[in-house]
DNA sequence: TCTCCCTGTCTAAACGATTAGACAGTCAGC
DNA sequence: GCTGACTGTCTAATCGTTTAGACAGGGAGA
């Protein structure tokens, strides 16, 4: 009935009160790896119950050299696009009763750096890493510590070697899909805005685009990944009277900072802009007009990567990013369902 | 140079090579307790780097007690508000030298219960809550475990004793800037949409609206927290023509879901319709019209709930939530900068 | 009756760090 | 020269689990 406040029951503590030894009651707690008599559990069980005994699992992590803890590690949790994949990463690990320690990058390969070593010195069972660009691979050290690590959204550069994966979209799919709609819409020259430099998935959605476009003298543009850079960009477009008429971003952060600026600026989107992102996050639905994305399999992705992670295969096909037709491309508001067409409430 | 790679070397393998005990190694790599000389100290230091010592936090956790590592619960990380907040908790966390372990209750209070179970398991040094309505306590358990819980956002509504906090933003203040800013531009009567019932913030922000807005026959409309019911929502009303001239949303997903609604529909904002709303994330910047908000200072809210959750207090005083003027309250867009005004890059 | 095997239990050795206690040597003050 | 205070180091206990090894008792099969 006291319950000591300032101390937790241990193991020992159960043993003593169920007239056991430490042995059994850890037998009772994981359902083995030994036989234990049916009375006994009872006893042991009331005796947990009576004590509130909670395991403890840094001890049974320092013994069993498993934490049952996964680090995370995001490029930037800013953007909804990494947030989205972070919490479909988080959701599956749950679903296979792993914990997830969270970082966060903030772009720089620095810190990327740093939190593995951290989480490295936690001893985590496996790595996520979702980064932007093709910064150095932080895998190797992992791998030298003998933990699983994977890639999502962005492969490293570095040949992997040992148990290193990574789990992409097909961007030359997407951006091929992308093209030729707006192409059914009329359009010929067709625009790309792409990040600060070709680092990553980006990239090389711009070098496809660039392949797809070539000889058309369609204009490649460049701006930060965030809201506010595709804003001013924009801006300064319309001010200049450079405005292209159909155009693709590389990101759905990007086009938002677009279309919030066009709005502003009295351009009518789709009449004198027509719009395509590559995302496809659940922002892109709500935005006005709504836009027209090829949506990653963020999800499916996510569950690819943990199946990789913990088994080291992945049963799961990789699923096709598709083109979800809203407005911003062109395509009359009547054809299409309300502004939550190819919306889904997620988890 | 031949680096076993199964096995990480260990404090006793340093002291081996080294030629010192494991407790010099120990003082060394801590700076203390014990001094230790010079000399020696380059000898441990050269071997660790050589082994590529990396320091077990985990038994290191075992034997002090404590891990370092910080438990965030939040009700949902779909939610860019919450998201917003989970960022900056992280981020004070991690100045702080705590590392994060993040988990997603999805709006359930028995996934709530069951993370806070997984977490105090892990043994973790603190554990943040950031729930949407007044669920059972959990810091109950926390407590009775001597781990120091902080609430954000919403406070739970079991007294507290001991060690448990709360970090909420003054929504009262909030509701009553919102509610005159929306007379100024002459309106009356003003809706307020809440959420599904009144647990949480949100229903004493509609609390404070009722107070406001009381003899004035302003309607009360309630949905989830989620751009897809508050577009069905407006959907519906648009048809029935039940649309108030006026509307303050609880929260931000809301607002965006009303705009997107109202946008498909052809209902002008803020011409048949003003929207204040009363989060303020980043996202509400770049809504068109760009959303009039009461900004929430979740920085400074996450910054205090690291320092009352560490320190047991805060130097820092509760900042004000405050009124960001943009279009969508029927201020023009002429009195006002670029599509951009009062958002900033966060982080 | 004598093995052999099973079941159920206990004892004790890990896991890798932290740190109190013991102790040897040095040096200052008397 | 003796005492006491430091300095620098080592030995070993400890944190709370897991689990291999030992062992007792009880059939089953010969």
């Amino acid at each position: 009935m006291t319950k000591r406040a300032g101390k937790a029951a241990t193991l020992a503590d159960v043993a003593r009160k169920a007239g056991a030894s430490t042995a059994v009651v850890s037998y009772v707690m994981n359902n083995g790896p030994r036989p234990v008599a049916p009375e006994t559990r009872e006893r042991v069980l009331a005796a947990a119950a009576e004590l509130n005994y909670r395991p403890n699992r840094v001890a049974r992590a320092l013994r069993s050299r498993t934490t049952g803890v996964v680090g995370l590690i995001l490029a930037s949790a800013s953007n909804p696009y990494f947030g989205a994949l972070a919490r479909h990463i988080e959701q599956a690990l749950d679903e296979r009763e792993k914990l997830t320690l969270i970082g966060n990058a903030d772009y720089s390969a620095n810190r990327q750096q740093h939190l593995a070593d951290r989480f490295l010195a936690a001893q985590v069972d496996g790595l996520v890493i979702v980064s932007a660009d093709g910064a150095a691979d932080v895998a190797v050290e992992a791998r030298a510590a003998g933990v699983p690590t994977v890639y999502v959204h962005n492969a490293p550069e570095s040949p992997r070697t040992g148990r290193a994966f990574a789990v992409t979209a097909d961007n030359d799919a997407a951006v091929l899909e992308a093209v030729s709609h707006l192409r059914t819409h009329g359009h010929t020259r067709i625009a790309f805005l792409a990040g600060p430099d070709d680092a990553g998935p980006v990239g090389r959605r711009r070098a496809a685009w660039e392949t797809a476009l070539s000889g058309t003298a369609s204009p490649l543009l460049r701006c930060a990944y965030s809201r506010a850079a595709a804003s001013a960009l924009t801006r300064q477009l319309i001010n200049e009277d450079a405005m292209p008429s159909a155009l693709i971003t590389g990101s759905d952060e990007q086009a938002i900072g677009v279309l919030a600026a066009a709005h502003a600026a009295g351009v009518p989107v789709p009449g004198r802009l027509a719009v395509v992102s590559l995302d496809g996050t659940p922002d892109s639905a709500y935005t006005a007009p709504a836009l027209t994305v090829t949506e990653q399999p963020l999800r499916s992705m996510a569950q690819q990567a943990v199946d990789l992670l913990l088994d080291g295969t992945s049963p799961r096909p990789a699923a096709q990013a598709g083109l979800v037709l809203r407005h911003s491309c062109g395509c009359s508001p009547a054809q299409q369902s309300g502004p939550v067409a190819g919306a889904r409430d997620r988890r």
